[in-house]
This record gives C-alpha cells, sequence and structure tokens, in this order.
DNA sequence: TTGTATTCGTGACTCATTTCACAAGGACTC
DNA sequence: GAGTCCTTGTGAAATGAGTCACGAATACAA
C-alpha cells in the first residue's frame, strides 16, 4: 500500500511540474495502476483532502503525501559496499529529488578507501560506526557480498541506523528498531519466470 | 508468496549442498521468515511433498520448487542500458546460478556497443529486435534512462520478450503476454522512510 | 506389537485488503 | 436558483491471505 502511495506522489509531482491544479482519483488510479476507489480508500485513511466534484488539489496533496510517507526532511543515506553495483548507486542522481540524501560510502578495499565519487567519498569500513554517529546517518543501502551481509548489518544496526536497503542475497536477521527491505534481483527475476510459466496476468507488481 | 518460494528454494539449495535429506516445515520457515503453517500452506497447493511424522525430502523438493518457478531451463536475459547500473549487473555471477544466462547487453552510446563486459557483448540498441530474436532472449532487465524507458520497453514487447524487470523510475504500460516487474529503489527508500516515521514493526518485507 | 513422539495436510476461522454502491457536497448551465 | 453533472468519502459486501487446530500417517523405542 505504502507502494501506492509512492505511486501517487510521483505523478504529483510531475502534474505539479505542468502546472495542474486539481487530479481525480481516476486519473492518480491510471498511473498508478489500480483503481479510483483504491485510490480515494488510501487516501481517506489520512484524511479527506479532495473535494466532492472537482478532484484532489495537486500540490497539497503531494505536500500531504510528502508529510505521510516521511519525506519533509531529506534522509542521510550511506552506501556500504563500493563494488560494482554500489559504485552505479552513488551516481544515481534521483535520490536527492526524492528526498535521500547520500553522504558517504563504505568498502573494505584500500584501493577504493578515500576515493571521491561523484563527490560522495568512500570510507573505510573500519570506520563504520563512528563515521554514521558523526555524519548522522540514518539509512544504509547495503551492497556488500554474502560473506560479511551479516555481520555488517548488525553493525549498522548497533550503530544506530534505522533502516537498510539489503541488496545482497542474504536474509538478515531483524533487529528491533531497524527496518529493512530486501532487493535481491534473482528473487525478482524468479517473480518473473513464475508468472511467465504460469500464465499470470502481466501487469502484476509495480513498473 | 512467489517470494517465498524463491525463500524456500534458496534453504533447499544451501541444505542439498550440505547432504541434509530431509527437513521440517519448522526449519524452512524460520530461515524464510514465515511460520511452519504457512510453508505447509504454500506446498500444499502445488501437491504433497511431505512426509507425516519425517518431514520434506530435500533434493525432491528443490526440484519441484524449480518446476513450479519455471526454473528447470535457464532463461535466456540480455541488459538493456549498459551504463554504470547495466554494467554491474552484468557482472552478477549469481544470475546464471539461480537459472538466468545473461546473453547480450544493449546501448545506444557508440563508445560502449562492440564491447565486451566479462564475456557478454554489448550491442547497439538499434538491433534490439534483431537481436533479441536471433538469440533467443527472453526476459530483459532495463536500467535505461527515464526518457526512453517506454519506448524501448514498448520494442521489447514487439520483439516477443516474456517478461521486464524495471529498474528505470517509470511506470511501464502493462502489455499482453509481457509480464512487468519493478525495481524502483526510491520507492523502495520511501517504503523504509514510512516504516520508520510511523514506527511499524521493523522485519516486514523479505531481507 | 503397543505406545509415544513427530510432522504433514487441510478444513475452519480470523484478519486484512479490495471492490462495490451510493449518499453528500460542490460546480456549472441556463 | 433549479436542475444536472461530477467526484469524493465511506459503510457494506466480497475476496483473499494467513493462522489455528487437529486428524492421519510415519518413525522409533520398549
Amino acid at each position: 500500500m505504502v507502494r501506492r502511495l509512492s505511486g501517487y506522489l510521483r505523478q504529483l509531482r510531475f502534474l505539479a511540474a505542468e502546472g495542474r491544479r486539481v487530479v481525480s482519483s481516476q486519473e492518480l488510479a491510471d498511473e498508478a495502476a489500480t483503481t479510483a476507489a483504491q485510490v480515494r480508500k488510501d487516501l481517506s485513511q489520512f484524511g479527506s483532502f479532495g473535494q466532492r466534484g472537482r478532484g484532489y488539489p495537486v500540490a497539497p496533496l503531494r505536500d500531504e503525501l510528502v508529510r505521510i510517507l516521511g519525506l519533509r526532511r531529506p534522509w542521510r543515506a550511506c552506501v556500504v559496499g563500493a563494488g560494482q553495483l554500489g559504485t552505479a548507486l552513488l551516481g544515481y542522481e534521483d535520490f536527492a529529488k526524492r528526498g535521500f540524501e547520500i553522504v558517504a560510502a563504505f568498502d573494505a578495499d584500500p584501493a577504493r578507501i578515500g576515493q571521491d565519487v561523484g563527490g560522495i567519498p568512500v570510507l573505510s569500513i573500519e570506520d563504520l560506526e563512528s563515521e554514521i554517529r558523526t555524519r548522522g546517518i540514518e539509512l544504509a543501502i547495503l551492497t556488500v557480498p554474502h560473506g560479511p551481509a551479516r555481520r555488517i548489518a548488525d553493525r549498522l544496526a548497533e550503530a544506530g541506523v534505522r533502516g537498510i536497503l539489503n541488496f545482497t542475497p542474504t536474509r538478515l536477521r531483524a533487529r528491533p528498531g531497524v527496518s529493512i527491505r530486501g532487493m535481491d534481483i534473482a528473487v525478482e527475476l524468479e517473480g518473473l519466470s513464475y508468472r511467465i510459466v504460469t500464465g499470470g496476468e502481466p501487469g502484476g507488481n509495480g513498473a
């Protein structure tokens, strides 16, 4: 359901940039691949933002969603593991626009430590805890190999990180106070495979 | 639910490599962050693979899941967009082990076309349709910028690709016969943000 | 062989999500 | 200002997912 809220927010930002003032639940639904009733139900959980007969005011609803999703101020994030994938993510400018500021990367390889990737410093994994504290890092994107993944996730939790986006194929232990979200690419491909062979409906999950 | 099946499969492969012969629903549940009853329900949808009083035979159940998930023979896949992220994915060896063979990459940049990334050729996006047909490519991992994303997705569908794993922040139109799965990193981060500010339980989605 | 301990498979139940249907409220026309 | 057209907000119904509880089948010990 939060996925859908994200979808509405994206569309609202686009509409606001276009100068649109109001939007109907139907229009939001089309773009987010859901139904008008679903949009209204989703939004009504948090309040009554629309106007009957008119629709939803674009900018105020966008701001409301920003608030609901906890994006009023940018999150300070880091990438742990400056390998190929990690480095690719460091160059991803969209993060800043969407409210996530990547302020550091960490790696164990001395050849990489001290480098600057698009203005983001690559720090030593040895200093993980202290750097997280001094830089006020709240989120971590984990792109290390399977081997050290669990241990590093534990260290991140210990250092006070609030959320981890886990790109490793490792299932992390849940820790109180730390939200974890997995992004295993192979798992997603398996999901595709399953849908194809079972002939399920194509659309499915957010695209 | 397919996500859980993937989790069981991963664990079963691990157990098989260790030489284990049988495993209980409880044990599978622990590793996949679910319950024993859930495991049994999930598996019973496809048949009766366990033995009462003993558990599930590891190798046969693994093979059964491989079949259910459509992984009996490897899928032929390509990466479209050989930028930072695309290149990173080309180097990801786990794909082969999990049943996905990346046979080509596509890009529009002449400087990249003709290169070889870890044995995988970077082809011209102009030849997308013909190369997909001659190489028998069935899946595409889309890592192009927002601008051309929709058009390229349409071309992929036109060329007969069966599934698209969409890393772009663009919502693709559903096309009959083409399964689409979105992996928008910012959306996932927003999900983390929401869970943190609302104080929801940490564990949540697969890690 | 009998008894006890396991563990699967499954129907019944509960809980959550989604869809439906429609009254309430506002805009717009003539 | 009366009538018509939209569109939201929301209870109620329908659907789906997950949990529970227990019978059936097996292993193992005595």
